[in-house]
DNA sequence: GTAGCTGCCTAATGGCTTTAGGCAAGCAGG
DNA sequence: CCTGCTTGCCTAAAGCCATTAGGCAGCTAC
């Protein structure tokens, strides 16, 4: 009957991050996305392995975006400036792409994980370090701090975990912000 | 043909805790549950909602469970040694029981969340900043820092996302404590 | 124009969730 | 005792999702 649609795995995972942002990572599923296509839910499977074959390359997309968008902000950059920009990009992502910023944190087999965009996120944190006064060891302590409360932080706030208290986020995320900026322009001696 | 089992609510709950510990939160399930009581699948729908409810009342459970051991933990300590006792409390129950600190992120309805412990988490990290010299407002977004720090620290680490870099996560762990403590003793002015 | 590849389909199995309705075990009062 | 009633666990059934096996028909290439 219905001709051939074009399916292919690059279709397949865009639609599928775009399902994600609509009802949520954990909700994409091969059957909703092979009705978005108006196809039969086995011919996916022709494309892709199987559920989380299809998540796994969702997340490594939303890596990808997210390791573009914080390259392109880090750009000229340097010190609380590059900081504040790096910041944004993860929450801002979040915001705007909530179900892919989920795909972001899906558990990655060894493999995926290796071929990952996940090397360049902490590369360029790293970079965005050499704009401050740290140390080996320390570098990369600081590394897994920002990495921690980026994530940490925007994970709440979309979890509405900060929405029952008062002061309103904006202004708790740059007095963050600022904390950070003046933590690794004064880092601590062990 | 089975004589009653004695199947309550409470003993579902704790039931579920500890299936997720061992599989996982996200693949905690009625059936499964069922299984384990040598039950039918249908008779937990007496004691449970659904399998919303039930994760509802695993989540929960956590939360009380997690802020017991805070409010331990933070027992006749202050300053540093507060910070210290209160950030490890979220990791070691992260990795003594992974599905039930999974539960606790668990997205609660209004209703749930303002029945939750969640507030007494807010309220302890409060008292804890007590140890320093913050005024209002900063304390609460020092509240929001801490709890987005050890959030996302944790949650991390679970996820291996420290696993594939050198310096082992214990060490980084450690300074980042020093780090937040400076912090706190040294909190910049807006 | 035809052979073959490949893409999408039909069919089938098995797991999980949830609801409706039934039976019997245990408790209460005579 | 023993008669009823409550209530806990069961059978049955429908619906959705994942996954696999095998078939048929377009599209491509010669």
């Amino acid at each position: 009957m219905a001709a051939r649609v074009g399916l292919t795995v690059e279709r397949l995972t865009r639609a599928g991050a775009e399902l994600a942002d609509e009802v949520g990572f954990d909700r994409v599923t091969v059957s909703e996305l092979a009705r978005r296509f108006d196809v039969k839910v086995a011919s996916l499977y022709s494309h892709v392995r199987n559920s989380q074959d299809l998540k796994t390359r969702i997340a490594l997309l939303a890596l990808e975006e997210l390791a573009d968008r914080a390259a392109d902000a880090l750009a000229g950059r340097a010190g609380k400036d590059a900081l504040t920009a790096l910041a944004n990009v993860y929450r801002d992502y979040a915001r705007e792409h909530p179900g892919r910023y989920a795909a972001a944190q899906f558990r990655l087999g060894p493999e995926a994980a290796a071929g990952s965009a996940g090397v360049r996120h902490a590369q360029m944190t790293r970079a965005l370090l050499r704009g401050y006064d740290l140390t080996e060891p320390d570098q990369t302590h600081a590394v897994r701090l920002l990495g921690s409360v980026f994530h940490g932080y925007v994970s709440i706030e979309m979890g509405g975990g900060f929405s029952h208290s008062a002061p309103d986020t904006q202004e708790t995320w740059s007095r963050v912000l600022d904390a950070l900026d003046a933590l690794l322009r004064n880092w601590p001696a062990p």
